[in-house]
RNA sequence: GGCCUCGUAGCUCAGUGGAUAGAGCGACUGCCUCCUAAGCAGUAGGUCGGGCGUUCAAGUCGCCCCGAGGUCGCCA
């Protein structure tokens, strides 16, 4: 229809030519339908080669090479270490690990990273949040009032009282300006040595943990004020250091990069942070994961990263929506500042981190979702996590009763026959799209399409399963290979979005 | 007010300019003597927020309006 124009022919004419010289081993007959479009219908033998092909390539079927080794990093969760992780960063620790794990299966080189915020105005708050609740402990609380931000949470008293086990109370006697400095690492460190913790157990890991400190300590800040000026996009302006950001792109006004008082915005050093990335240690694209609330600040980022001359293409963000947790069929309320959360911990211990980073996954990243904990923990069909894995753990028991009496699979060749039935070359049909599906959820870094499209792919095998006898039918090595294949893809899957494929269940 | 995101079934959401718009949950009807019923088959449910345009073709692109949220600091 696209040539209908081009050509100046009838889109229908076009079609016909089309069809008729279509020249194919695969394909069994064509059709024109509708305005103008081509039907192919494809034989057995193609599905049969499908599917040996498949299991042929085994572990990398579906990978497609688009990164070509180029270096990718994705960085994702950085939580400041002022409490523990909760949902909202389970579902940004969940969709920066799965593209993670997509990008390198189709041939990136990828880094992980988490950014630690400890320095700054936060990690101060923390310190004096932890001071009072030492002193209060202590009965001396209206020695160290607590601070107006505060951080609220439980957490701290925990962490308090192993201060006072570890330190005994001569803290009390000590003047703020000397303690503050302990009780502010002391407090992050422990709170980030748990955020580390409870990542593992929700198994993501990091190549490196980068701290913001790094940055101050080694003049990288100055530094990139510096190159910044010499470039013409930096100014001083009533006492204060600007982004020019007029003749950049995209953002709107010019910014603050040094305040009056000599104290870099969060800005300048995010700036240092990517000429790092992208300058100091060559990545050739960058991907960052940030809270939904911080979308303004693409455009600034990206005006900057021009400015350091890099291409602003090279950059991207995945924002990520708020998480709503229901139980009961209620939400369930949660205020970070007031100390009222739910923590991925909790989740985790919950529902299983197969279904919470299934769930976390089955939505677009930037829109919001309802998390809801009552079907997450529901073991049945209404599940999606389980729907999933049940296919896998289905050919897993196919597969072990068909091997039972010795025979082997791999010296059976499969019969087209069995792609008769409708089910049979719809499940041919899936397995042999997922290499577009991997493409499609890389080139647009989403790792909800392959939870969709392992929750359809679980319903054509179990569609299939269901269609006819499989291992006592004629032809039951083909079956099972298809079978096999299915599982295949539907591992690869889980892999990816990093669920487990049970073999039993 | 400027900018950004969103508005699709009762609920939560997929949908890359193509045919009769899909899935899960919820509701309803059937199916286990049989490789795992953690399954299958089926029914009901839609003015794709509204309008105008571009196009052979619009849920998808453009403009306007309505509604929800976010963001606009020498905060982080």
């Amino acid at each position: 229809m696209k040539l209908a124009k081009i050509l100046r022919q009838k889109p229908i004419d076009i079609a016909k030519k089309i069809s008729e010289n279509l020249n194919s081993e695969y394909i069994e007959k064509t059709e024109i339908a509708g305005a103008g479009f081509v039907n192919v219908f494809l034989n057995k033998k193609f599905y049969a080669d499908v599917i040996e092909d498949a299991l042929k390539q085994g572990d990398s079927y579906g990978s497609v090479d688009l990164g070509k080794n180029k270096k990718v990093q994705v960085e994702f969760v950085s939580a400041n270490p002022t409490g523990p992780l909760h949902i909202g960063h389970g579902r940004g620790a969940a969709l920066g690990d799965s593209v993670a794990r997509i990008l390198k299966f189709t041939g990136w080189d990828v880094q992980r990273e988490y950014y630690v915020n400890d320095s700054g105005l936060q990690i101060e708050t923390l310190g004096r949040s932890t001071r009072a609740r030492y002193f209060e402990i202590l009965g001396r609380g209206d020695e160290a009032l607590f601070p107006e931000n505060g951080y609220k949470g439980d957490y701290l008293y925990d962490i308090a009282r192993e201060i006072i086990s570890l330190e005994g109370e001569k803290f009390l006697e000590m003047p703020e300006k000397e303690s503050l400095e302990f009780f502010k690492k002391f407090a992050s460190e422990k709170i980030m040595s748990g955020i580390k913790n409870d990542l593992e157990k929700f198994r993501v890991k990091f190549d490196k943990f980068f701290p913001e400190g790094y940055l101050h300590e080694n003049n990288l800040v100055k530094s990139a004020m510096e190159d910044l000026k010499t470039r013409g996009y930096a100014y001083e302006q009533d006492g204060a250091l600007w982004f020019k950001t007029e003749d950049t792109i995209g953002d709107d006004k010019d910014r603050v990069l040094i305040r009056a008082n000599g104290i870099p915005t969060y800005f300048a050093s995010d700036i240092a942070y990517h000429r790092n990335k992208f300058i100091t240690r060559g990545f050739e694209r960058v991907i960052d994961v940030w809270g939904a609330d911080h979308h303004g600040y693409i455009a600034r980022v990206k005006a900057a990263i021009k400015a350091m001359g890099k291409n602003p293409d090279d950059f991207d963000v995945l924002l990520i929506q708020l998480v709503n947790l229901i139980r009961d069929g209620k939400n369930v309320n949660m205020s970070t500042r007031a100390g009222e959360f739910i923590t991925l911990a909790e989740v985790v211990d919950e529902a299983g981190v197969d279904a919470a980073r299934f769930f976390l996954l089955m939505r677009k990243s930037d829109s919001k979702i309802d998390f809801d904990m009552d079907l997450a923990k529901k073991q049945g069909n209404e599940n999606p996590v389980y729907y999933v894995q049940y296919a896998h753990a289905r050919v897993c028991g196919l597969k072990r009763e068909y091997e039972k009496n010795g025979a082997k699979l791999s010296d059976e060749k499969i019969s087209e026959e069995i792609f008769a039935g409708k089910e049979a070359r719809d499940l041919a049909d899936m397995i042999a799209s997922f290499p577009d599906e991997i493409k499609s959820a890389s080139e647009t870094l989403s790792p909800h399409v392959l939870t969709g499209y392992a929750t359809s792919f679980a319903g054509a095998f179990h569609s299939f399963y269901n269609s006819g006898r499989i291992i006592d039918a004629p032809d039951a090595a083909g079956r099972v290979k298809l079978s096999c294949a299915a599982a295949e893809v539907v591992r690869k899957c889980l892999e990816l979005v990093g669920v487990n494929a049970p073999e039993r269940m």
